[in-house]
DNA sequence: GATCCACGGGAATACACGGATG
DNA sequence: CATCCGTGTATTCCCGTGGATC
């Protein structure tokens, strides 16, 4: 939380007894700048990326772990901080514990779930090597591999980068990766992260190292939840106890611990608490789906599919009964043609945003319809969505 | 004028069922 | 009885077009 952030809570404390101080802190899919208790993690990554201090590129790795155990967390904090470093003049570095050299490597960091096509990757690649913004319309794809290839052959040091996400529905599988990186010149080494085990997705071939990250333990959890609790809710809102319950059933995965968190924090603030208390916490519980999809996964779809998501969570079970009841009640309030509409759905049942369950219900005639079941908690997409606009 | 990609819209395919057929 | 067929829905797949931006 930076200087800013932190005048700012203290402002809105004097306003009055509010439970939800700052939403940013309390976010789950914001990540904290330095994650709790994951230093062997950090360790095994530095390790691996020991070489960029003498000035050498570590080969591709693959850091793999199940949902909910902090591999974002932990690579997004490892490069921005990489980042600052190759990017801070010498006499900053030099004050530093661990020395960088002057020829440190670049850092990218990317989020496979944002940069959908191969241009966006080479985009996003590319956008983060220069200083001044790079046309996103009338601009080929091949043109922007073009530019790469003399930016980097420029430089011998070269980059890392690190692509979140990978293997995810809508996002790059291995072979993709593969040719995404083709394009790129030899100087540039990447860091896969992703949830699926290394051989099953065969990226061994393509690996010198995996490292897996555990999920988190339990007495490991509370800490989060009371340290996000205490940056985010007001003074004493969360009692260890309750932290302790949440952490028992989320069982390692951080990602719904702090849904669950959130949640019940949106159920206690509504009701004009200033503390959580047990109901909040057990609603919130109860309301997450098992397993659930990530709300940043959510958080990432496309302008369009999110207003269809939005106007889903309000509907009532009547709307809900089939696809194509549901396609005809949100179609009439979004700017979208019915077909655009029931394509999203059926889209996003196949990526596992929503799930399609069939109905009990059917006349004996064609085949039977199926409702949209939610695969993430309607309290939290809906205060996520609304902070956003 | 060039480029990307979100939309729309429709074609193709899958599925369920009842009734006809062998 | 097993299989095929026709009909009505549901679901998936595909591709041209046009908006937005540079």
């Amino acid at each position: 939380m930076d200087i800013d952030a932190r005048i700012k809570r203290r402002e809105r404390r004097n306003e009055g007894p509010r439970l939800i101080q700052d939403y940013d802190s309390l976010s789950p899919v914001a990540h904290i700048d330095e994650p709790s208790d994951r230093g062997p993690v950090f360790e095994r990554l530095l390790d691996h990326l020991d070489p960029v201090f003498d000035g050498v590129l570590p080969p591709n790795a693959y850091v793999y772990g199940e949902f909910g155990s902090g591999k974002s967390a932990i690579v997004t904090a490892l490069f921005d901080h990489l980042k600052r470093l190759s990017t801070e003049p010498r006499s900053v570095i030099h004050t530093s514990t661990r020395a960088a050299s002057p020829t440190t490597p670049g850092f990218v960091y990317l989020d496979m779930r944002e940069t959908t096509s191969e241009f966006a990757f080479y985009h996003a690649v590319l956008d983060s090597l220069v200083e001044d913004s790079v046309p996103e319309h009338g601009i080929s794809t091949e043109e922007l591999r073009d530019r790469l290839h003399a930016i980097l052959g420029e430089s011998r040091n070269g980059i890392v980068v690190a692509v979140d996400h990978v293997g995810e529905p809508n996002s790059t599988d291995t072979t993709g990766l593969i040719d995404l990186f083709a394009g790129l010149p030899s100087n540039v080494s990447w860091l896969a992260v992703g949830r699926a085990d290394p051989e099953r997705i065969g990226l061994t071939t393509y690996t010198a190292t995996s490292i897996n990250v555990a999920p988190y333990q339990r007495q490991m959890l509370v800490d989060v939840l009371m340290t996000r609790a205490s940056e985010g809710l007001a003074q004493r809102a969360l009692d260890h106890e309750l932290a302790r319950r949440i952490a028992e059933w989320a069982d390692g995965n951080a990602h719904d611990a702090l849904a669950a968190l959130f949640i019940a924090a949106d159920r206690a603030s509504r009701a004009e608490r200033t503390r959580l208390l047990e109901e909040d916490i057990d609603a919130a519980i109860g309301e997450i789906p098992q397993p659930s999809v990530s709300l940043a996964q959510v958080l990432s779809l496309p302008a369009n599919k999110q207003v269809v998501l939005r106007k889903l969570v309000d509907l009532d079970a009547d709307d809900r009964a089939s696809v194509s009841a549901t396609t005809e009640a949100i179609s009439s309030t979004v700017d979208l043609s019915v077909g655009t509409v029931k394509r999203f759905l059926y889209e996003m049942a196949e990526a596992g945003i929503v799930e399609r369950v069939q109905s009990d219900d059917h006349d004996g005639k064609g085949r039977p319809p199926s409702r949209v079941e939610l695969r993430f908690s309607p309290t939290a997409f809906r205060r996520l969505y609304d902070l956003r606009q």
